[in-house]
DNA sequence: TAGATTGTTAATCGATTAACAATC
DNA sequence: TAGATTGTTAATCGATTAACAATC
């Protein structure tokens, strides 16, 4: 199977896919795309589709193999191959997803935080150390850490995206409120809870209004 | 000017307009739609159009009167509109949310925290109150609570939005990884770091298969 | 008047959905 | 063979981008 791009949308999809054939993995062999369909409340067409750009080991009438397209859909996400992170920001967000178990499953091997206060250098949160940002780049570049994510509050992001940059990181994971500027090599994810919490409010004033 | 819908795309655009306003508005009066678009790294046609959608008050050569642009967003976005939400789940990112500053400024009230954990009940969080769940039904009743936010563990996050279903809620912001089984006319915000780290990862895996 | 800027109409692009052929 | 299911090809839908007319 080529490496043909997989659309944006379907990769983010995908993990949906994997949660719900892990969850019943144990009990069944085989699963048709209508099955997954129902349960997760999609077209069957749509995760005919997404399965596809996956897996080609579908059987008409039969459906797939549940460990193999499992195991396809890790590969596709990249599970099985660990990269390295690190948090800036070790503020209860950045303590939150710390401890957030999910991470290691899916290959995100988060090994620190980093913090500009000192008192709270050399102590622990869910078992990963937090160190002063001035010890950021030697240990960047001593463990090849090629994810930053980034927790600071909003004033402090830019500066602190430029050090992981300096760093030599690759990827950046943005929960700061603030659109960083970057050099365009580097990828770069928002997590913007504005602009989530701004499609909830205006569906709800529709609603209201319309009530 | 008329209820017609905005998209879902422009809506998620509309707050960074409304940020990066805010931090200039103290300098100047008028602004383009070029500038914006320049600043925040956009297409100017694009800009133009979502701006289109909650204002008409621009004038050509002039731009856009910044105050005005600012109100009329703060308008479309609802954040004149106070909205009385609830956290369930105080653990590290129930209180990283009930901190979040910027959610005043948003409309989005959150009143109070609840959780399972009795010996949590009682305490204080960024100021805000945390109940047990028991108190919960009577709670959302009392003071017309519109928006429940949920940041269980996956496991009890089902029980969770019926509960809150149950009591009345008219929209769920849900932070756990779980799709919710939830009756159709009840808004949910599904906010997925699987899905954000999946588009993560693969262009970082995509990246690093063509260096 | 000339030119910058708005806002609209048409063209393009991408994703979803529908129709259908292939196959176990 | 018949029918369920896959996977592909075409149609639809929505959002972005481009072209252009309107206007201060």
């Amino acid at each position: 199977m080529a490496h043909h791009e997989i659309s944006v949308a379907t990769i983010q999809r995908l993990p949906l896919y994997l949660d719900y054939l892990k969850s019943v993995e144990k009990d069944i062999e085989f699963i048709s795309a209508t099955t997954i369909a129902f349960s997760l409340g999609l077209g069957e067409v749509q995760v005919r589709k997404d399965l596809a750009s996956v897996s080609s080991s579908g059987k008409p009438k039969i459906g797939y193999n549940i460990h193999e397209l499992i195991s396809q859909l890790e590969d596709a996400l990249g599970y099985h191959h660990v990269n390295n992170a690190i948090i800036v920001g070790a503020g209860k967000l950045g303590c939150a997803l710390l401890g957030y178990e999910g991470f290691c499953r899916s290959g995100l091997e988060i090994l620190a935080a980093f913090d500009s206060d000192q008192t709270k250098a050399g102590q622990y949160e869910s078992g990963k150390p937090i160190y002063t940002v001035d010890a950021l780049p030697d240990f960047c570049r001593d463990k090849e850490v090629r994810i930053g994510i980034i927790t600071v509050p909003g004033e402090h992001a830019q500066k602190v995206c430029d050090l992981l940059v300096e760093a030599g990181i690759l990827a950046i994971w943005n929960f700061a409120p603030v659109r960083l500027d970057i050099p365009k090599n580097i990828i770069v994810k928002n997590e913007n809870m504005a602009s989530s919490l701004a499609v909830l409010s205006t569906s709800l004033a529709k609603k209201l209004r319309e009530a």
